[in-house]
DNA sequence: GACTTGACCACGG
DNA sequence: ACCGTGGCCAAGT
């Protein structure tokens, strides 16, 4: 925690998304729900500056209308996810089953 | 401290 | 189902 006792919200956001279990997405409005001091937008500003690989699932992470977020270059998110288990309809949407919670 | 920038979302037409 | 619009809020300039 940063000040007063209150968690900052870029940790809050962290926590969450490493809680999404494997094999399940949830949504960047679900993680402003879940957390303080957010908004759908900046969780997606705070996911944005994450490096990659370091053990975070940020693949887990999508958008509210199942569709994949356009991180603007090559990332293997949707394999990612297919690894997973976790299946898109034809239209490249996440079937809403996977959602968590 | 004002102004801009996003891995976004809900809603109306 | 497809846009456009307004709202959102932390961070960076």
């Amino acid at each position: 925690m940063s000040d007063n006792g209150r968690v900052s919200p870029r940790e809050q956001v962290l926590s969450v998304v490493a809680r999404i279990p494997y094999g399940r997405v949830t949504g960047y409005g679900t993680i402003a729900r879940m957390t303080e001091g957010t908004s759908a937008r900046s969780v997606g500003s705070f996911m944005r500056q994450l490096p990659r690989g370091h053990g975070l699932p940020w693949h887990r992470v999508v958008r509210s209308d199942r569709t994949l977020a356009d991180h603007g270059g090559n990332t293997h998110q949707r394999e990612l996810l297919e690894g997973e288990g976790i299946r898109f309809d034809a239209r490249g949407r996440i079937e809403p089953r996977f959602f968590w919670p």
